[in-house]
Formats: C-alpha cells, sequence, structure tokens
DNA sequence: ATCTATTCCTGGCTGC
DNA sequence: TGCAGCCAGGAATAGA
C-alpha cells in the first residue's frame, strides 16, 4: 500500500523521468479515477509541460507550466515509466520521449487536474518532518480517539497508512487503542520519534512492498521484510518473542506486541 | 467539532 | 478442480 514512503520513491524514481516533458496526449481507460476530477483531462493536458513532481502526503503532484496534475495512488496505483500497457492499466500519458501509465487493480487511486491545490487539501495535517515535537502533542489534545484512528485521519499529519502507524506504535511501545488524549508528553514524544525513525528507514529502503507496490522504474521496495508488527499476528515479536497480536482498530487491521506495547 | 460506520473495487486466499 | 465467500484498505461520505 503506498503510504508516504512509498510515494516519496515514486516521485524520487518518477520526477527526472517526466519533469521538463511535454505532454502529446492523455487516454483514460476507467472513469472511476477521475472521480474527483472536473476537467476534462484528455483536452486539458496536451500540449501541457512538467515542470516538477512532488509528494505532498501521500498525493504525487505533478506541477505542469498551467495548473497541477494530482494523483493518489489508492490501494493499488503505479505510475510506471516506459512500461507495457496491462488489463490494469487506467490511463496512458503520451509524453515527448517518455509514456507514463497509472496501473491500478481496484481503482481506489484517482487523478485529476485542477488550477490550484483543491479544498481538501487545506484540511490535511502537515507534514510528519514539519511538525515538532510539541506540535504533535498539542495535536493530541481533546482527541478521544486512538491514537491510532488519529494517525490514520490525516488531520494531525499527512501521510501515514496502516503499516507505519502500526510500525511507530510499536517503536514507541504505545498501544493502538491508547485514547489520544491520554498519552503523556513523553509517550507523545516517542510516538513522534518512531514515526519520524519508521519513516526515514523506510524511505531510506525505498518503501515497503506489500501487495504489489512498485516504484516508478517497477523496483520493488525492501523495507517489508523490517517491519516488526505489521501485517505479522501470530508470529514473534522480534524484541521479546511475544507473539504478535492482531485486532479490528479503526475498522483496520491492527498489529502490536502485547508486552513491548503498553 | 469529533468520531464511527459504510462504501467503493478486485485479486488472492480459504474451505468445501 | 471449481467456485462461493471473505479479506485487504485510503478516504469520501453519511450519520450519530
Amino acid at each position: 500500500m503506498p503510504e508516504l514512503p512509498e510515494v516519496e520513491t515514486v516521485v524520487r524514481t518518477l520526477g527526472p523521468r517526466i519533469e521538463g516533458r511535454r505532454i502529446l496526449s492523455a487516454e483514460f481507460r476507467s472513469d472511476l479515477i477521475l472521480r474527483h476530477c472536473s476537467a476534462c483531462l484528455s483536452d486539458v493536458l496536451p500540449g501541457r509541460t512538467v515542470a516538477r513532481v512532488q509528494r505532498r502526503g501521500k498525493h504525487i503532484v505533478c506541477t505542469l507550466d498551467a495548473g497541477l496534475l494530482i494523483v493518489h495512488l489508492g490501494m493499488t496505483g503505479k505510475l510506471l515509466v516506459d512500461a507495457e500497457v496491462s488489463r490494469h492499466t487506467r490511463a496512458i500519458f503520451t509524453l515527448e520521449g517518455a509514456t507514463l501509465l497509472y496501473d491500478d487493480i481496484r481503482m481506489f487511486g484517482s487523478i485529476e487536474w485542477c488550477e490550484a491545490l483543491p479544498a481538501r487539501f487545506a484540511r490535511l495535517g502537515p507534514e510528519p518532518f514539519d511538525v515538532s515535537e510539541e506540535e504533535f502533542f498539542r495535536g493530541l489534545r481533546g482527541r478521544r480517539a486512538s491514537i491510532k484512528a488519529l494517525l490514520l485521519n490525516q488531520t494531525l499529519v499527512r501521510g501515514l497508512g496502516n503499516i507505519y502507524v502500526d510500525e511507530a506504535l510499536f517503536r514507541a511501545g504505545v498501544r493502538p487503542e491508547a485514547p489520544a488524549y491520554k498519552l503523556s508528553r513523553a509517550r507523545s514524544n516517542r510516538v513522534y520519534t518512531g514515526m519520524l525513525e519508521v519513516l526515514s528507514e523506510a524511505i531510506a529502503h525505498r518503501g515497503s512492498s506489500i501487495s504489489d507496490y512498485v516504484d516508478a522504474e517497477g523496483r520493488q521496495g525492501g523495507f517489508q521484510d523490517r517491519h516488526n508488527v505489521y501485517s505479522r499476528g501470530g508470529e514473534p515479536c522480534r524484541v521479546c518473542g511475544t507473539p504478535i497480536r492482531r485486532l479490528v482498530l479503526a475498522q483496520r487491521g491492527t498489529h502490536y506486541c502485547p508486552k513491548c506495547q503498553r
């Protein structure tokens, strides 16, 4: 599942391949992925040049010479440069000197073009690396939801998903069910640090290839083998050997070590 | 304002 | 071997 580290890896591999190139045509094979888009992309995109590719939370924002092309990979989205068209190819962008495909099995992802960032971006919290320890702790005030639900919902910080929330809480030694407002400053600091550490390490390993994530060049990530808890229900904790527990929280599979996380 | 449940989708897995 | 049924989950949405 593409979360912040995976999207960052896609952006780093995609940018050098398409920045500076002019879009010649755009073809769409699914209307579902265009559900956020009010513009007709096949008309708007041809002739535009990709100036810059950047990450904003889990979104890929391509700044064009006019407007923005925004891609969210959802669960199974892939942006692939110079790859073969498959039955899951939902969009084909022909650029001068390169072809960019958007493949997405489940079509939870989306593509849109707009003049400026849409209003819903204003509701997203800051980038994890831009928030201070103090701001993070202040963000927990009055929030009765579990720390897991809060970290997932993109309002405290943006970019975390199910994998890295579970992994950050393991590093912090904090139970995912803990109500956010009840965390002490010390425990909040540990969550904050665990979050930044796991994101940094995951980016360094080019993300986690769970299900079928690959970067823009089709390469898998390397962080999935370093997960401590995610998808390891019943397996021994790497630290203390206690079986990792799995439960459903915030409608998501949730994994933690009952001994290391109190 | 905040929180929770529901919905979208399809490949892969389980069990009969 | 085949197939029904369930599971995975990001985020918009509706409802409490």
